[in-house]
DNA sequence: AAACGCTGTCAAACGTTTTCGAAAAGGATT
DNA sequence: AATCCTTTTCGAAAACGTTTGACAGCGTTT
């Protein structure tokens, strides 16, 4: 019955036209200033809100900035909490899109996803961690940890490198000689960074590589266990773990349990990224904390700061990774 | 230049007609399969995707779920992360959304982020801890713990008085008498529960009330250092102080802090919600476990339910809570 | 009397979906 | 083989709710 208002009702309540209401709502010149208090009476009364859609259709500026993920799992929700104490002070509303995972084929959820919104719906967009990265004519873009290498968008990511450096060294100085790796897909810039950190610590430490001790997981708790599997079966298992990220090493965690062994006396295991989750497995994770909330806010700024109408320039923006040091990494156990 | 292909390019390019590249786009009854089979072929040469803005606007459905939060704070965020699991195997896509916290009057958010979006954009939406709970006409809505008491939508919420009862028995059992309590506004009905919950414990435990010992924060961080601070600036002050939720426990560990006073030696403290930075400051904070991502899956499915037309019958879903001892609880000092 | 500034209305446009009708294509009946 | 009926295929146009540029009316100022 009484369905949602339209600027008609609101014309027809106050005896106006439907364009002289939007220029009284919107705060347009070209209306006197009493006829303007009279429909915003009315609009009052009724409880008009202009809805979005209907203008951002036509008028193609909507006030609103959309980050776009492929899922709502620990890592893009820490994004999220970020862009949003960005935004918070400013004048964009924030609105984050999960497109269709099913179905998408080849070309990707993000591409599918900025183009149902993009040029309508939103002012510029945060990709996070988008595989296919390519620019959009339409609105500005930034992407957070792109997964590919060259990217012609403007960029914000953490030092996956460093980190990994910093990773590997750590179990290389606890005593670690047999390391293990548990990757993402190669194909994925931040994993091959990972991986490429990890084997230049082996080689600054002198340590040889040995291929048997790498594994590809999926950055996901789930479809890494069967690879930490592999590697925990070895005749010769490692000493310590490097998973590409926490999700990773959390099955790490999952199975190592699961074959008894103990973490961190008989397995030492580091994650990637330090997502709240982390904390809350047994034994805590020793990880490397990106800075999940400074990279949503500094991308933020950065759109921010293109949508006001500064150029580019192919930015690229890299921020430092940390160890955080709890209770899955210690010195080896000694030689039986 | 290029610009973002529209229905006409598509039409123009495969010499058909608008309605033709809708119905093969959509799989709608009226069209031969050859011709769709061309139509879909230039569809994917030119990687034309309909404008969800403008479908929606003709169509009134979308396949979208749309959550309303005032903001992208923690206890949202796990309710996101709920909702995008329980979505995940639907036909659902999931599009959260903070609206202009400027500006808003007394209307409140919600009221006017609802009516922005509904209608059009989304087919049902999940209110995150709405104020006003007005039911809509537009679309089904779900509502996660609203803060006023009778609502006259579906809600889901947690039991806050069962856990204010935990908590406080927890207090008492540790040995504390004088014991704090940092609410929020008592006009959210969480708040009051979790006030009423902490008076029985006392009423129970013969302990007398001290209108002395309650202050109201409002349930952010920031807002609750006062409070706290004129807590543990009594002349007789509290050996322990229960918060109403996480963000005002951090104030009160943030204070105790500045004022020297240790946690939990001189002072225990114990929160609601455990957020995920509940575990992360220092020390770890005990609290009462809200089953966060279950509150925002179990709302998805009863919105879910909803929309495939079942009726709602005023349903109100609770679910349990649970003490999660951590550091930040310890018996009283014995008095010097 | 001409020119101007201010108000307010008209109508087009944004990109879709959907209803409806026309045209075309078959099939069946003479 | 011609006619009629049914079915299929396709396009024209309206509608969704807004914004905006052009324009008309009118009182003022020169």
């Amino acid at each position: 019955m009484a369905r949602r208002p339209t600027i008609h009702d609101v014309a027809a309540a106050a005896g106006v036209s439907v364009s002289a209401v939007s220029k009284a709502v919107n705060g347009r010149y070209g209306i006197a200033a009493d006829t303007s208090a009279r429909i915003l009476q009315v609009v009052k009364e009724l409880g008009y809100e202009s809805s979005l859609v209907a203008s951002s259709m036509r008028s193609h500026r909507t006030g609103v900035i959309g980050v776009l993920v492929a899922d709502f799992e620990p890592f893009s929700a820490e994004i999220l909490k970020g862009v949003g104490s960005a935004l918070r002070e400013s004048r964009y509303d924030l609105l984050a899109y999960s497109g269709s995972r099913h179905a998408d084929g080849a070309t990707g959820w993000e591409r599918r996803s900025l183009s149902r919104l993009s040029g309508t719906l939103i002012d510029g967009a945060i990709m996070v961690t988008p595989t296919v990265v390519t620019a959009s004519v339409e609105i500005p873009v930034v992407a957070i940890d792109p997964h590919t290498g060259r990217a012609d968008l403007p960029t914000v990511e953490s030092d996956s490198l460093g980190g990994a450096l910093q990773a590997t060294r750590h179990l290389i100085d606890l005593g670690h000689r047999r390391i293990g790796f548990l990757g993402g897909r190669p194909d994925l810039r931040s994993a091959s960074l990972r991986e490429a950190g990890y084997r230049r610590a082996l080689t600054d430490a002198g340590i040889p590589f040995d291929p048997q001790l790498v594994q590809v997981g999926m950055f996901l708790t789930a479809s890494s266990r069967e690879p930490a599997r592999a590697l925990l079966s070895l005749p010769n298992r490692p000493t310590a773990i490097f998973a590409a990220n926490d999700l990773s090493a959390i099955g790490v965690l999952q199975v190592a349990g699961e074959l008894g062994i103990d973490v961190p006396r008989d397995l030492s295991v580091m994650g990637f990224d330090d997502i709240p989750e982390a904390i809350q497995v047994s034994p805590p994770l020793t990880t490397i904390r990106q800075p999940m909330q400074r990279l949503g806010a500094t991308a933020a700024e950065s759109l921010i700061a293109l949508l006001s109408g500064e150029t580019s320039d192919a930015m690229r923006i890299q921020l430092p990774t940390r160890l955080v040091r709890r209770a899955t990494t210690a010195p080896p156990a000694p030689p039986a």
